[in-house]
DNA sequence: GTTTGTGCAAATATTTTGCACTTGA
DNA sequence: TCAAGTGCAAAATATTTGCACAAAC
């Protein structure tokens, strides 16, 4: 039910060298330039895959793009993104989580799930803008 | 630069008559039975104008589609949403807040923003749904 | 009267799917 | 072998845009 093809593993490969979120396109586009045949189809089709066993974290930007990215961590956990460079950290919260769980249950609502992301603005962009004056 | 027209003042009376998040295209819908005549390209161009002036909060649903909310709260705050009924409420949790600066500052990163959404079943859907046994 | 807004339909963009062909186990 | 995977192109979905017409100020 999951058999390893070249596109599969070219797919995980490239996962594991980006650092951060990439569009299925990006990634399909970066997979041709590395001279892999494969088609975005599969690409689509293999992403989802991977996010549905929980292999990668999947993120929607704010124009409706699903950009995907390899989890280092197993657990639940959230993400602190640079919105100038898209750098990414990957963080937890257990303070959140109780948090969540607690406002929850305060208005009667069960199984409770959450999304948190950060945005700010990394050390070295902030650097960068300072010097230009930006 | 923002005249009044029937139309605007349609979806602006819509979205005071509902609670929660609706997307563009159910909000057409709605206008629609109410008898007003107006086209989807200006019920989305009316929520962008909205969402651009703070006016109304914007949401991505997991399958990419925007749903739209009239805000009742002017500052900033999150949501608890049923995912079985849709029903939300507005939170605000002081402790996200804070956490959210910590964590950035810890990481180097200044203007730190944050979304925070929470999903869980709701009492009503959760009885519902313990009497069908389902 | 002029400028801004609207409706429609066509264009865009992203993601999904049908189907014939290929390929891994 | 042969079910699972792939590629392509067409379909589906959500949203945007060009343009002629209508309407607000």
């Amino acid at each position: 039910m999951a058999r390893m093809t070249r596109q599969r593993s070219a797919v995980a490969e490239l996962l594991d060298d980006v650092a951060d979120f990439r569009s299925a396109q990006q990634l399909h586009e970066l997979l041709r330039g590395r001279g892999e045949g494969i088609g975005l189809a599969t690409v689509y089709r293999t992403l989802q895959a991977l996010a549905d066993g929980g292999e990668v974290d999947v993120l929607r930007t704010a124009d409706g793009e699903s950009v995907y990215r390899r989890c280092v961590r197993r657990e639940h956990h959230h993400h602190l993104i640079c919105r100038t460079c898209g750098a990414t950290v990957e963080i937890d919260g257990p303070s959140v989580e109780s948090w969540a769980a607690q406002v929850g249950a305060l208005h009667g609502f069960a199984d409770i799930e959450h999304t948190v992301e950060l945005f700010g603005t990394c050390s070295a962009c902030a650097t960068a803008r300072g010097v230009r004056g930006d």
